[in-house]
RNA sequence: GGGGUGUUAGCUCAGCUGGUUCAGAGCACCUGCCUUACAAGCAGGGGGUCACUGGUUCGAAUCCAGUACGCCCCA
């Protein structure tokens, strides 16, 4: 038989990814028999496509939940999408405008009607893309936050809250995109690095003298002066002492309005004078609260001066701003314009510069909410991975404000609020009973359906995902059925950090609240996928590659391999394709240990001359896998494939299949066979929920399977002991194999010339079984132990051995005297600091003891070094 | 302005309970090899004042304080 020399990874992960969905390996039931293990994806926008970011996230997704699967418990990922209203509105838009329709001349229905053919049409596409990464999400359990079931969750539960009377509309200062015309969550704003001006204008101050007076106050925003309704000074500004109690003008206006003072405002910035606007500015609204002072808007909703700003009515702010400057200019009114760097805040769909704006809008109350969880994550109840994500949560959870929960687009959950022809509202899951509550608060038993009026604006979007984990398993739909009641809560979360409170945070909320129970165990945090210049990877800086060209080109195993790599939880992953090769790389290496053992011709009458290195190996990789274990218990991903890494490339096919390799062409024995196939079926499971495609391709390739016997749902190795001193002494003799190598590449011996050796061992016990490994490595002709230095060779020291390689005369003398003098006199170094160690009588009456004895080996193990090389010297 | 967090090899980062698993990994670099599993490879090598200053300690990359610079969040 012949096997390829390079893995290629198209044909084999076709055709495991659908004999594993054939087989149904991904689905999920609850089994009271088996522990669950459940983990909820972080659903993508429905009309998004797989990016980097996606990549990383979904590939710890899939190594958590495979490994759970082998591990024996019932694992069950379920995928889904989030119907983004924002983001998918926009696209809708942009669609219907590219066929020449605008929004404002369709209805809400036709609208919709568009939205939900594009969503057929598009949605699901991303989930498509999961599975060529390998994703092994329980595709029967898929959901989506917009289908009909967890609509209805999402409407229940405003209803429900308004009626514990958390849900209050409220005029508030809301982020408007003046061009989406609607309002922002904060994370839906991008705040952006510009120059911005600053202009300093000149307000007249009211007075009897003839002799005008004035205090000079600095903005960015001119425009706006028209809704000023104060002037504010710091009460300790001595500069402006003597205004306080007075009136100003407004430049242009002539409107009169007050001084005041307040500890707010900054004396440095600006003028230390500060208008305030209370309809315009977050900041001067508050300060207009706190001193009852008057809102005036003067804005239109796309961004465009009202009658209400008296000058430059219709104009857009920003050209009213050109406007106004030219003519505070000529009224001698602006004092001078200053170039600063500011932070301009835009729409991070439009891309529009966002209004502070004053507007109606449906807020939901968080502090009582926050509470519980607030203490379930600093209690850990719910770990954050890495934790020092706990002081960002918590700052944020204690200075949590009301959630603007309302959103003026048509594509979501519309808000179930009615209002009566009065002008009041009922608030009612269905229209029917709507209309009874309605009948029942105006009094007004003739009241029909017609007469209702449904609030236009919808809900915001992580208003149903914060529900995901309770109603992907209809837990609001039916609280005590079999899956909510056995999958809930989770296990483990896998998301980004930029979402960690307005998604994370609420799903604790939600879970908290609804259910009375936390939604997940653990949450691990996943860093921002940059760019090798650390850029974060963008569409419009064109610097992402697409997976699936990633995929297509070094395999998914590769690609998940390479994201893993440099992964920290919490750290930004610079990516570079140079780790995904890396990844390619990996597969290959675990390809060509394959292609040797398969190769092998075994010999049943062959004796094995393997013992210690089977022995060695097993141990090994005992020991490893415990590391790995402690790895993935504290949810160091990256820890643990680079040791999975290191145990197959270092241990398994350097070192051990280099041992046990029959010479060319020759059988194997059967012991050792065996023993090697069992060792790659371990290798191939640890390797599993990191690269499952080819580890899948091989474990079927190695051996005849029955029906069911996958890789996927093999079972997990256990925990076993290891023999600690069989590795150390392995290690040693390791070292040993490497210095001869040393010797031979630094003398220019070719690797083909065998040598001999000498070795002069302080204690020769346990030595032989090694001596073969030595030989088969080093490729080592005689070995043999001498009591005293050898004349002629070159000498090193291991573990206080001696080992002499005989040169035939052929030996440089003065280069080896050098080489020797260097190391004598770094090791008399050594000891010199190790023996002040232990003359300091305050080491050695502090230090416990295993720490002093280990500094008394190191300083006879120095001693036995100077020895030696000094003997060595000496022969030469 | 407030809070958080980081600074370790050319690059990206580990270093978990202060002490030989303590100065490490991968990549990059240098030298030599197309040696019948793998050149997507093999063998070997060089490279670090652990940001700076002080403190605690018998002992500090590790704990504490300050400084500098960077990033993140909030205002």
């Amino acid at each position: 038989m012949s096997i390829a020399k390079k893995y290629s990874p198209k044909e084999v992960e076709e055709k495991w990814y659908s004999s594993w969905m054939e087989r149904g390996f991904f689905r999920s039931t609850p089994n009271p028999k088996k522990e669950p293990y459940t983990i909820v994806i972080p659903p993508p926008n429905v009309t998004g496509v797989l990016h980097m970011g996606h990549m990383l996230n979904n590939t710890i997704q899939d190594v958590l939940i495979r490994r759970a699967r082998m591990q024996g418990k019932e694992a069950c990922w379920v995928p889904g999408t989030d119907h983004a209203s924002i983001a998918t509105e926009a696209k809708v838009v942009a669609m219907l405008k590219e066929r020449g329709i605008e929004k404002k001349d369709i209805t809400r229905e036709e609208f919709l009607k568009y939205a939900w053919e594009w969503k057929e049409k598009y949605g699901g596409i991303i989930l498509e893309q999961l599975k060529k990464l390998g994703a092994s999400c329980d595709w029967d359990r898929t959901r989506f936050t917009m289908e009909e079931d967890l609509s209805a969750a999402v409407i229940e539960v405003f209803v429900d809250l308004y009626r514990k009377g958390q849900i209050y509309r409220g005029v508030r200062m809301v982020n408007w995109d003046p061009q989406g015309k609607t309002a922002l969550s904060d994370e839906e704003v991008i705040p952006k690095e510009t120059m911005a001006k600053m202009y300093h204008l000149k307000y007249e101050v009211v007075s009897d003298n003839a002799e005008k007076s004035y205090i000079t106050v600095a903005t960015s925003r001119p425009e706006t002066i028209m809704a000023d309704v104060a002037v504010a000074v710091n009460p300790n500004d001595e500069r402006y002492t003597h205004f306080h109690g007075k009136s100003v003008r407004i430049p242009l206006l002539g409107k009169e309005i007050p001084v005041i003072v307040d500890e707010y405002v900054s004396i440095e910035f600006g003028t230390g004078a500060l208008k305030v606007t209370p309809a315009h500015d977050l900041n001067d609204y508050e300060l207009g609260q706190k001193h009852n002072l008057p809102t005036i808007d003067i804005l239109n909703d796309d961004g465009s001066l009202n009658e209400k700003s008296q000058l430059y009515i219709g104009q857009d702010r920003f050209a009213a701003r050109r406007n106004i400057v030219k003519d505070l200019q000529e009224a001698d009114l602006l004092v001078k314009i200053e170039e600063y760097p500011s932070v301009l805040q835009t729409s991070e769909r439009t891309g529009a510069a966002i209004e502070p704006r004053l507007s109606m809008q449906w807020w939901c109350k968080m502090d009582k909410m926050a509470k519980p969880a607030l203490e379930s994550v600093m209690e850990d109840q719910i770990r954050l991975h890495p934790p020092k994500f706990k002081n960002m949560y918590r700052s944020w959870m204690e200075n949590v404000r009301d959630w603007c929960v309302s959103r003026q687009l048509w594509w979501g959950q519309q808000i179930p609020a009615y209002y009566l022809p009065d002008g009041s509202f009922v608030v009612a899951t269905t229209a029917e009973k709507a209309l009874e509550l309605g009948r029942k608060q105006s009094g007004n038993a003739e009241l029909q359906l017609t007469d209702l009026r449904q609030d236009e604006d919808v809900l915001d979007t992580w208003f149903s995902s914060w529900l995901w984990p309770i109603s992907v398993f209809d837990g609001f739909k039916d609280p005590d059925n079999k899956d909510i009641l056995y999958y809930y809560p989770t296990n483990d979360l896998v998301t980004a950090p930029e979402i960690l409170f307005f998604w994370v945070a609420r799903m604790i909320m939600a879970g908290f609240e609804f259910r009375n129970e936390m939604p997940f165990k653990n949450v691990y945090l996943t860093g921002i996928v940059r760019d090798a210049q650390g850029r974060k990877m963008s569409k419009s800086l064109g610097n992402s590659p697409d997976p699936l060209d990633l995929i297509d080109q070094y395999g998914a195993d590769g690609v998940r391999a390479g994201m893993l790599f440099s992964s920290p939880a919490g750290n930004d992953l610079l990516f570079d394709e140079k780790l995904v090769e890396q990844g390619r790389n990996f597969s290959n290496k675990i390809w060509n240990a394959f292609r040797l053992i398969k190769g092998w011709e075994v010999d049943e009458s062959l004796p094995n001359p393997n013992e210690t290195a089977i022995k060695w190996f097993e141990s090994r990789f005992n020991e490893a896998f415990v590391q790995i274990e402690d790895h993935f218990e504290k949810f160091r991903i990256s820890d643990a494939l680079l040791t999975v890494y290191k145990l197959v490339w270092d241990d398994f096919c350097s070192s051990y299949l280099e041992m046990i390799k029959p010479a060319y062409q020759q059988p194997i024995d059967k012991q050792t066979i065996e023993a090697t196939t069992a060792f790659l079926e371990k290798v191939l499971k640890v390797l599993h929920p990191f690269m499952p495609f080819i580890t899948e391709e091989i474990w079927h390739d190695l051996k005849e399977r029955k029906q069911k016997e996958y890789l996927i749902v093999a079972p997990w190795p256990k925990k076993d002991t290891f023999d600690k001193k069989l590795n150390a002494r392995m290690e040693s003799v390791l070292k040993v194999v490497a210095a001869i190598r040393n010797i031979r590449n630094s003398k220019n011996i070719a690797q083909t010339k065998a040598l001999d050796l000498s070795i002069k061992v302080m204690n020769q016990d346990g030595y032989e079984s090694f001596l073969s490994i030595i030989r088969k490595l080093a490729n080592i002709n005689e070995i043999s132990f001498v009591q005293d230095n050898v004349d002629g060779a070159i000498s090193f020291v291991e573990a206080g051995d001696e080992f002499f390689i005989p040169m035939e005369g052929n030996i440089d003398v003065a280069a080896e005297r050098e080489r020797l003098q260097k190391e004598l006199e770094y090791t008399k170094g050594f000891l010199v600091s190790v023996t002040k160690k232990l003359s300091n009588e305050r080491f050695v009456s502090g230090a416990p003891e295993s720490v002093i004895a280990n500094e008394r080996k190191k300083m006879a193990d120095a001693e036995a070094k100077i020895n030696a090389i000094e003997q060595s010297l000496a022969s030469l």
